[in-house]
RNA sequence: GCCGAUAUAGCUCAGUUGGCUAGAGCAGCUGAUUUGUAAUCAGCAGGUCGUGGGUUCGAGUCCCUCUAUCGGCUCCA
């Protein structure tokens, strides 16, 4: 008999050899149902493995991500199994799950998989799901590995076995099917009740873009085909959101392919919800001690040679600009840093002047490859809500939690609750990638990882991910289909200081090394905008929306009265907007509804004689009149409550 | 940049296997109406079918080039 541990501590003796199946089977016959994995020690297994040990165990289902998981991997298997039987000589990359599905990479030589072929393959899966197919783990050695895969000719297979270790290496097989696999797996195919192929993609080997690119074809699969139902409803509400579509629909921005791809046109209401953003931002950093300072957009290419940008990027950017005088050589700046750092320099700087807090709404431009362009969150001209903070070793942490502070008000005050916070560090292996000195690094990537620890932030540390001239601390959003995106970033940089050469006197009379700070709290007023539409589905708050309040007069008679409502209110800077059409009011209220207006203002006959507005409110109807100063002073109230309970958070 | 897909009016979309003068709704314009809390009626105008080439008696439709966009990969200072 063997000691089994539950969860909760209880402990059970079963039969040695006992399968997880068996023991949910002990505890319920429906929690052997929906059981889809399990964990032995702290390890994931198959239902169907026998334990020989005493164990401490956790059984998953659809509601874990590891139930998830295995039902996920179980179903790459299975797409594989179905393509090697539709494309016999198929080779198999890689079959992972992800966040949401799974993704197998394949080489089909010649033939060119498209959309169209999708159905096919869902239809040889469910045929073969149908068929309850066990998956059945078997430990190989390394040569039995590589002689399987050999006869197969699995060239990626075999690349992937000869950096395992021998004793280490599983296969699974169900139906006619085998791979290699680390598992773990459903006890069989009959679990997977609804399946969707969602898109073909290539991807490189390896994810290397020098080796051969496979082709990568996504899927997702349930237990139960409403599930599948209710997954692609909610995909499609998720599109509705997507800030192209809304960014069109709202008329904020544009493109233009006679501007060029990947520029934006800000059109009056993107422009004023920007303005929004931006006086929002600026008050909060006056609070923080920042300073606004202007630079200009292109800057002489040896500045960006000091920096180290040019070595590194320089090839892949906007070429130079050549002016008449000959040698001389202009960058579009690709980043302000360097601006501030020689604005810093303009004179010799105390110990006392720090910290110094340079901020700007700084314009850059990157030539950033023309497949990675993706509406507002990818561009090759964009406006980071930039500030350089130049500070000594001991400010740094302080300094740095400030920062964060600032990211949590921005947060807050746009409900971004969920976020990850990365702390981006040097890939372990390969330190050539950076510039700068080794102990500095040490210590930069210390203080932030310290500075997130006080400040109680939960991150999660990608190795690898750093700037090439220092670490840093990113916030990740999600846009409404899931993908994440980098807003704020946080970034502590001993290099450029070097580089520069910037120095500030201590007390000790001595010249010493400033540290800088980059941070952007939105990260690009572009990349927020575009986040912040997916998140509100274009419904902002009312110190944000560009139109506060539309005035609609009954009829045409009532014209004059509205534009004297709508001076008045301008005067008292709301924001509103005249609907002067020649439509009924109950057409107008329709259309300014739809577009989410928070105050629709209603004049007839009855309000230009008293000198009032009825007002309703969007979502919740008519609220009554009220005169248009008592109108502009709970509107004014209103801007102003949210924003010092923003500011006050 | 790479793999795959897509491109018809300002917007959303129809347009059979190539075959009359390329259609609709919304938006726009003109007129009628002068409206009280979620769509008034009528008329008009609007397209070199993304670009350039090719096949064909004939191309929105088939083929190629380029451009842009979409889904990924790579990249992301």
């Amino acid at each position: 008999m063997i000691k089994i541990t539950f969860p909760d501590n209880t402990v059970k003796e079963f039969q040695e050899g006992i399968t997880g199946l068996e023991i949910a089977k002990s505890i319920s016959s429906r929690l052997a149902k929906e059981v889809l994995s399990i964990s032995v020690n702290n390890e994931i297994w198959d239902l169907e493995r026998p334990i020989n040990e005493d164990a401490s165990i956790q059984l998953h289902k659809w509601e874990d991500e590891e139930g998830k998981h295995a039902f996920w991997h179980s179903s790459a298997h299975l797409m594989a199994e179905a393509m090697e039987a539709l494309y016999p000589g198929v080779k198999f990359g890689i079959g992972p799950t992800i966040d949401m599905g799974f993704y197998y990479d394949v080489d089909l030589g010649d033939t060119v998989l498209t959309d169209k072929d999708l159905p096919k393959i869902e239809k040889k899966m469910t045929e073969l799901a149908q068929q309850k197919n066990q998956y059945t783990r078997t430990e190989v050695t390394k040569e039995e590995a590589l002689s399987f895969f050999n006869d197969k000719n699995e060239e990626y297979k075999l690349e992937l076995i000869n950096e395992l270790e021998d004793g280490t290496i599983s296969f699974y097989k169900q139906g006619n099917f085998t791979d290699l696999c680390r598992g773990p797996h459903l006890p069989s195919t009959g679990y997977i009740k609804a399946i969707k192929l969602l898109s073909i993609a290539g991807a490189y080997w390896r994810g290397d873009e020098n080796r051969k690119q496979l082709t990568r074809v996504y899927g997702i699969t349930f237990p139960k085909k409403k599930m599948l139902d209710e997954y692609l409803v909610m995909m499609e509400e998720a599109k509705k959101r997507d800030h192209r579509k809304l960014g069109k629909e709202m008329e904020l921005f544009t493109f233009s392919q006679n501007v060029g791809q990947g520029m934006p046109l800000w059109l009056p209401k993107g422009a004023q919800l920007r303005e929004s953003l931006e006086s929002f931002l600026k008050r909060v950093q006056k609070k923080f001690g920042y300073e606004q300072i202007i630079t200009p957009h292109i800057g002489n290419i040896n500045l960006y040679k000091t920096s180290g940008h040019y070595q590194k990027y320089g090839e892949d950017s906007f070429q130079a600009i050549q002016t008449p005088q000959e040698g001389e050589e202009y960058l579009l700046k690709p980043m302000n840093c360097p601006h501030h750092c020689e604005a810093y320099k303009f004179k010799p700087r105390s110990y006392k002047d720090l910290p110094i807090r340079y901020a700007e709404f700084g314009t850059v431009y990157r030539y950033e490859q023309s497949g990675e362009l993706h509406g507002l969150t990818r561009v090759r001209s964009f406006t980071q809500d930039d500030a350089h903070l130049f500070c000594t070793p001991d400010q740094l942490k302080d300094e740095f939690k400030k920062v964060i502070d600032i990211i949590f008000i921005i947060f807050n005050a746009l409900n971004f609750n969920d976020f990850v916070a990365q702390v981006s560090l040097r890939d372990k292996e390969n330190h050539d990638k950076y510039i700068g000195k080794e102990e500095n690094w040490d210590k930069a990537e210390r203080a932030i990882i310290e500075a997130a620890e006080e400040k109680g932030l939960n991150t999660v540390v990608e190795y690898g991910e750093a700037a090439f001239y220092g670490p840093k601390l990113d916030f990740m959003v999600k846009d409404a289909i899931g993908r994440k995106w980098q807003l704020g970033t946080i970034q502590v940089d001993y290099n450029l200081p070097e580089r520069f050469e910037l120095e500030y006197v201590g007390s000790d009379n001595q010249k010493h090394r400033p540290i800088m700070i980059h941070r952007a709290p939105f990260g690009s007023m572009e990349r927020f905008v575009a986040v912040l539409l997916e998140h509100t589905g274009g419904k902002f708050p009312l110190w944000l929306t560009p139109e506060q309040a539309v005035i609609m007069p009954i009829s045409e008679k009532y014209n004059d009265y509205a534009k004297k409502v709508l001076n008045s209110l301008n005067n008292s800077d709301i924001r509103a907007v005249l609907d002067d059409r020649n439509e009924k009011i109950g057409r107008k209220i329709r259309d300014n509804e739809l577009k989410k207006t928070p105050y629709l203002l209603i004049v007839g006959e009855k309000e230009a004689e008293e000198n009032t507005v009825s007002v309703r409110k969007q979502g919740e109807g008519d609220k009554g009149a009220m005169s248009i100063e008592e109108f502009a002073v709970f509107i004014n109230k209103e801007v102003e409550d949210q924003m010092s309970s923003i500011e006050n958070y």
